[in-house]
DNA sequence: CGGCCTGCTGTAACCGCTTTCATGGTGCTC
DNA sequence: GAGCACCATGAAAGCGGTTACAGCAGGCCG
């Protein structure tokens, strides 16, 4: 008999897996079963059971099994800034694939610095919560990778690699490649980087520049560190670079910054200064932002989409030991020319 | 004495409340109390637990105690595009508060038909994952809202408001007055609407364009209908928005867009058509989008970040039975008058 | 035709926390 | 000093599933 719900437990008559076994006329062992598709129940016991299940309108309850399985069936997805394009874009790539598998999807936002950090680290709550993790562009010590590891944590990383992590996202020494070959094969021999921050081991921008750096070597130029300047990815970051990179004795004929939202600043800022974009310089991208189309920006696409959906399909994969099919490491990436280049003024 | 776990269960050893209680010398039931801050623990005692529990670095497991009060600590954002600039920055906003306040933010999307919309229908498991959920601008029927209702799940809505559900967002009566009159004091009369998508009963559009309507006749000038052209808050719909407008016989000076992504799209197929902003058409959109600044787009200004964080924490307050001082209704909006939007061409 | 293997079910012991209810000890009041 | 209210605490019954283990048939083999 079951007791009589405590007064303040106004709990509703959801119906439990013992109605449920009642109705079908068998144990709840054998619902548990029959309804998660275990192997060991007769056919027809399957049938009565979901008949009775349906007719029930049961649902286990997701805290239940999380507690009797240890598994929470949900994925979080960490990320620096929730509302930049990047990260929107990786989060419906991640949500879409675990609506698709039965996973929640929450989102934990973790400052720039190491602020909020202990989300993920030593003593944090974060693993009984959610069986896996896929960190967006943010850096994790390894002292955090390993906590996060001895608890058995599925962790995948998009963007930034992360050592002895699967991650996925693209080839950024080709990025950078791919950048500074279109503008050489213009005629540009003086360009302005506008590069990540400066503080923190950042990967990806790293890559970029080393890209660049070879594509320009390789056509027998030696890039010029002076015209270098950092950023932090924003809009305003791209307006300051600009105004840097036009104060240097011997400014360059063209920029190539390392994302879009930042090109869109140094687009903003020419037209203030009286700038021609194309005519006085030319200007590339990275990441093919919804706008880009609109500024006529020339950039480097790469499918973010996809990242998240392939992040979230491999740390599912790997939760529940399939195969994954999933590849891992680099995407395509390919460069969209549009208005922002042309060749350098005489 | 515990049990041995099954062999499969390689479950960590995680500190339990056992342990602590043992550690402390009391029982688990204090424990409980002391950690969670109830009353009636004396003082010495809550210490002695504490301590315990810090030197074990002991955390709750939420599973069980989801299972224990059915309260899971965490809401859900229910949108439908996750990475539109939108819905992205209200899950910014409540992300922040839900993680300062210790809850999980689990995000949902649903497709832009009802495709998905079981997830909070009637037989869903939604309510059993989280506490509250948060509508962006998602049309929900009666017969949802009264589901979700009945299952005591808080719901508050963002944008778009439902009926009996508290909700934050802006005056859209006011945002299409307040760009009506921006467009009326340049000396504009035959002025271009894009819409809303004309087939569902999305409140916001319809009110932006009572506000709009009602500025026009205050100042003597009949709306023309014809001039109304219906979008889905893409670029793409922007731009073809243009067309269609300009294809009309009698095509208007300036351009109310719902949107400032469909304004881009404006911009963007301006350009191509040889079509000079402001001097030939003036523009201005909703938002103040991130990019708006760059492409000098004047529009009408609304904090979305702070919709969100303020959906967050009414929905905080209603679970925690705290009074909430957080004001629901319309949040304050104004207009920002940047580069496209002058007077007509003679 | 008995023994065994195999396949289907049920029983019950958990998962780890919350909360009711009972109990014992204090401090007061009269 | 007895009676009483109140505070601090503990024992134990859940919450609603999952799963190890045992039991019980029926089919097959010798």
């Amino acid at each position: 008999m079951r007791h009589a719900a405590p007064a303040h437990h106004i709990r509703r008559d959801r119906s439990t897996i013992e109605d449920v076994a009642a109705a079908a006329g068998v144990s709840v062992a054998t619902v548990s079963r029959a309804l998660r598709g275990l192997p060991n129940v007769a056919e027809s016991t399957r049938k009565r059971v979901r008949t009775a299940a349906e007719a029930l309108e049961y649902r286990a309850d997701p805290a239940a099994s999380r507690l009797a399985t240890g598994r929470s069936r949900s994925i979080a997805v960490v990320v620096q800034l929730l509302n930049g394009w990047y990260s929107s874009h990786v989060v419906a790539g991640v949500e879409a694939v675990c609506a698709d598998k039965g996973y929640d999807t929450v989102v934990v936002g973790v400052g720039p610095g190491s602020r909020d950090r202990h989300v993920f680290g030593g003593g944090s709550t974060i693993h009984r919560r959610v069986d896996g993790l896929i960190f967006v562009d943010v850096i994790v010590s390894d002292d955090e990778l390993a906590a996060l590891a001895e608890q058995s944590m599925v962790v995948v990383s998009v963007g930034h690699e992360l050592p002895s992590v699967p991650s996925v996202g693209i080839d950024d020494v080709e990025v950078g490649r791919l950048a500074a070959q279109h503008l050489l094969d213009l005629g540009h021999r003086r360009i302005g980087l506008i590069n990540g921050p400066a503080t923190v081991p950042f990967r990806v921008p790293h890559q970029r520049q080393l890209g660049f750096e070879g594509a320009m070597r390789d056509a027998g130029h030696e890039p010029d560190p002076s015209l270098y300047v950092a950023g932090d990815f924003t809009i305003q970051d791209g307006a300051d670079a600009l105004r840097t990179l036009l104060a240097h004795d011997d400014p360059p004929t063209a920029i190539f910054s390392f994302a879009d939202e930042m090109a869109f600043g140094v687009i903003l800022a020419a037209r203030e200064l009286g700038i021609s974009i194309p005519d006085d310089l030319s200007l590339i991208g990275v990441d093919d932002h919804d706008v880009a189309g609109v500024v006529g920006l020339t950039t480097v696409h790469q499918d973010v989409d996809d990242h998240g959906a392939r992040a979230a399909r491999l740390v599912i994969d790997e939760l529940e030991g399939t195969p994954s099919s999933v590849t891992t490491g680099a995407g395509p990436v390919r460069i969209v020319v549009r208005r922002t280049t042309g060749p350098p003024a005489q």
